[in-house]
RNA sequence: UGGCCCAUGGUGUAACUGGCAACACGUCUGGUUUUGGUCCAGAAGAGUCUAGGUUCGAGCCCUAGUGGGCCAACCA
């Protein structure tokens, strides 16, 4: 409701043409189905904001279904997991179902398939099956089995079911093509015997139907109407729909797979492999960490779940391979904490400031409010008094007017409190600031009413009182990979990009008010950034997690200031690193005369560039061809310049020389 | 030697059965502001992978190319 006048991605385009002409709006019923082997990630979330959103934006229900048909990898404490963080993103379900609850009814399906000739029991090795499946590009060749006769499979069957036969001894095979193009209809296994403990059937089964033949069959069974996956598993619909061919009634729904894109978060890997890794191997602290890409650690981070649902909404759905910016998921994080989060003041870095006319021994209760974008967020009170502390970053002796903080003879205010100006400082014999002394207009106090209350100046700083403040812990994060996609790259393993620096622990100096926090409790540590209060806090000593930072256009500004001659020029030019990136984009498909100008181009932009643009060029951008051609032609030049070659460019430039595309290797062979 | 899917500003998505390529993030300006935050106003940035074709008209349809992805687990 109330969204109407959106854009329909594609998924919704299908619900509305099966509205128009099969399915009424009552038999919509969509389903998330996990196999409960590991913790829920990001592309989980979305996967589940996804249906659920369907579920809400139809008003249909959603089944939380358990895809758990193989005991070897499943356990309850991953289903307990599951249902919490689905609870967490704030989703009910309808039913909750097990894909172990249909065994029975797996079990009849398949012996009247079976009688029907569609099924057998083939009693050779995996290996051996596998060999005589052929190869994408060449058909397979029967099973010497295939024939065997319906009493004999039936027979078969029934001694794998009551576990009479070994692991791997037989499986049962749906019988239908072992020529066609597609390799999941060349006789897929239906069943296979497994002698393992099933945290929910426990001993009861020995045989476990393979993905394929149950999920499908469960979407039939719960009367889904769409089941929508990932992508990779489009060309399991025709199996799909083969198997519902087989039992399917006609009087019953018929359920739908259809399917979209991963979407994939940049800085990050999911893989629950991957991210094992990163756990065992210490880079981490746990799967909850707040590094890492899983609910669990989101949720520890301070990330709520209407900034993901928010996330996942905002992004899209569609066919196309995708990489999405963290960048994206941190607005709306910032946007709704912006919204809810408690203001304080803390002080990271801190450097003490003497009020010098500051009556000794004075304090005054200074009045925070406490959201300024709620006015019925109420407000608190803060100690302020002549000694405080604020952040080192805010003070310079001396700096250009577009420094908005603390100098030498300039005035700002302390939020909240006084107008302050600069007066002198004190340094140790190696030079270091070590206090800062300033003086105070006694009239300017926030809200007192006065002239000078309302008196503007251009900067304003956050400070505690040096008395009053405690200490907690902060632990500020940053990406958990220097490189965009670092699962993607051929050559190199995803563990080379770990980031060093992902984790940063301070102390902050927070105003009493704080003292008050509680687990799980937001603020925003005013002009730093968002912060909740992590569950390692002790009754003695608060741990604050950095959700994320503000924005920040000032530390933007500050590498660019060298460049300030280029910001006279009218119209800034895009740089040439962007069109170098362009150019190589289309390279490719260009014509050879066209590919030669362009060559040209390229080689020309690249005079102006510098290692350090060019190298983030090495990476992922240049799985792409073009990018790659991009890419040397610019590092051709480079070279040609007398640039000295360095392991990340001899690197680049052999993996260039095996590339199959002939531009490309014949380029790399010239350096 | 194969089959299938995909290709729109830097990123992610739109564009209902062909009709001047739109939105969000990001970037840049300016304004408001006791957070260099928020908020408000505005701008730049793609002519839709390439080459053809159909059409009065193509991002949408057709053909061929190019590039990217998926498919040979008794995993899901």
């Amino acid at each position: 409701m109330g969204t109407t006048d959106k854009s329909l991605n594609f998924i919704e385009h299908i619900i509305e043409d099966d509205l128009q002409d099969s399915y009424s709006k009552e038999q919509l019923r969509f389903r998330f189905p996990p196999e409960p082997n590991g913790y829920l990630h990001v592309g989980h979330a979305s996967a589940i904001c996804l249906n659920f959103g369907l579920g809400l934006r139809y008003n249909a229900p959603v089944n939380l279904r358990f895809d758990d048909t193989n005991p070897a990898k499943e356990e309850q404490e991953f289903v307990d997991a599951i249902k919490r963080d689905i609870e967490w993103l704030g989703y009910e379900w309808d039913k909750e179902c097990y894909a172990s609850d249909y065994f029975e009814q797996l079990y009849k399906w398949t012996t009247t398939l079976i009688k029907a000739g569609k099924a057998y029991v083939d009693s050779q090795s995996s290996d051996a099956i596998a060999e005589q499946k052929g190869t994408p590009t060449s058909p397979g060749v029967h099973s010497p089995f295939r024939d065997r006769s319906v009493e004999e499979n039936l027979d078969l069957f029934e001694k794998m079911k009551h576990g009479e036969v070994p692991e791997g001894a037989h499986v049962l095979r749906a019988k239908i093509d072992m020529s066609s193009p597609n390799m999941l209809m060349r006789d897929p296994v239906m069943y296979r015997v497994l002698h393992k403990h099933h945290h929910r059937t426990g001993h009861d089964w020995s045989i476990f139907p393979m993905y394929d033949w149950a999920h499908g069959e469960s979407d039939y069974y719960e009367q889904v109407s769409h089941s929508f996956c990932t992508l990779e598993f489009l060309p399991h619909r025709e199996l799909y729909d083969w198997f519902l061919d087989q039992i399917h009634d006609p009087i019953l729904l018929r359920p739908k797979q259809r399917e979209f894109a991963r979407r994939n978060i940049s800085h990050t890997v999911v893989s629950k492999r991957k991210l094992a890794k990163l756990v065992e191997q210490g880079v981490v602290t746990g799967w909850d960490d707040p590094r890492m890409p899983t609910i669990s650690g989101m949720r520890r981070r301070g990330y709520t779940p209407m900034s993901i649902r928010n996330f996942a909404e905002s992004i899209g759905v569609a066919k196309r391979e995708n990489l999405i910016d963290v960048s994206h998921l941190e607005y709306n994080v910032r946007e709704d904490l912006n919204k809810i989060a408690t203001r304080v003041m803390a002080v990271l870095d801190p450097i003490t400031l003497v009020i010098e006319n500051y009556p000794e021994g004075k304090v005054e209760w200074v009045n925070n409010d406490n959201n300024p974008e709620d006015p019925n967020s109420g407000s608190h009170d803060q100690p302020f008094g002549k000694e405080l502390l604020i952040e080192r970053e805010d003070f310079k002796e001396e700096a250009g007017n577009k420094f908005f903080r603390l100098t030498l003879g300039k005035e700002v205010r302390l939020k909240n409190a006084y107008i302050i100006k600069g007066e002198s400082v004190v340094k140790d014999a190696d030079g270091n600031i070590t206090q800062i002394n300033c003086s105070y207009d006694p009239d300017s106090l926030s809200g007192s009413g006065t002239e000078a209350s309302k008196r503007r100046v251009k900067g304003t700083l956050h400070w505690v009182s040096k008395r009053h403040a405690f200490t907690a812990d902060v632990r500020s994060y940053d990406r958990l990979f220097v490189d965009e996609s670092p699962d993607t790259h051929k050559d190199k393993d995803f563990m080379e990009f770990v980031n060093p620096n992902s984790l940063e622990v301070l102390t902050a100096y927070c105003e009493p008010f704080l003292k008050e926090a509680k687990e799980g409790d937001r603020f925003q540590f005013q002009r730093l950034g968002y912060f909740c209060v992590d569950p390692d806090s002790s009754p003695d000593r608060l741990v604050f997690n950095k959700t994320v930072g503000l924005r920040d256009t000032w530390a933007k500004q500050k590498p660019k200031q060298p460049q300030k001659a280029q910001n006279n020029q009218p119209r800034q030019e895009r740089p040439a690193i962007e069109q170098i990136k362009q150019l190589g984009k289309k390279f490719t498909n260009y014509p050879e005369e066209k590919q030669a100008i362009t060559a040209q181009k390229i080689s020309e932009l690249a005079t102006g560039v510098s290692l350090d643009d060019l190298a983030p060029l090495f990476g992922t951008a240049a799985k792409k061809t073009g990018t790659r051609i991009a890419t040397l032609l610019s590092l051709k030049v480079l070279l040609e310049g007398g640039l000295e070659r360095n392991e990340q460019m001899l690197d680049f430039i052999q993996s260039a020389k095996e590339d199959k595309h002939p531009y490309l290797s014949n380029l790399a062979n010239d350096l």
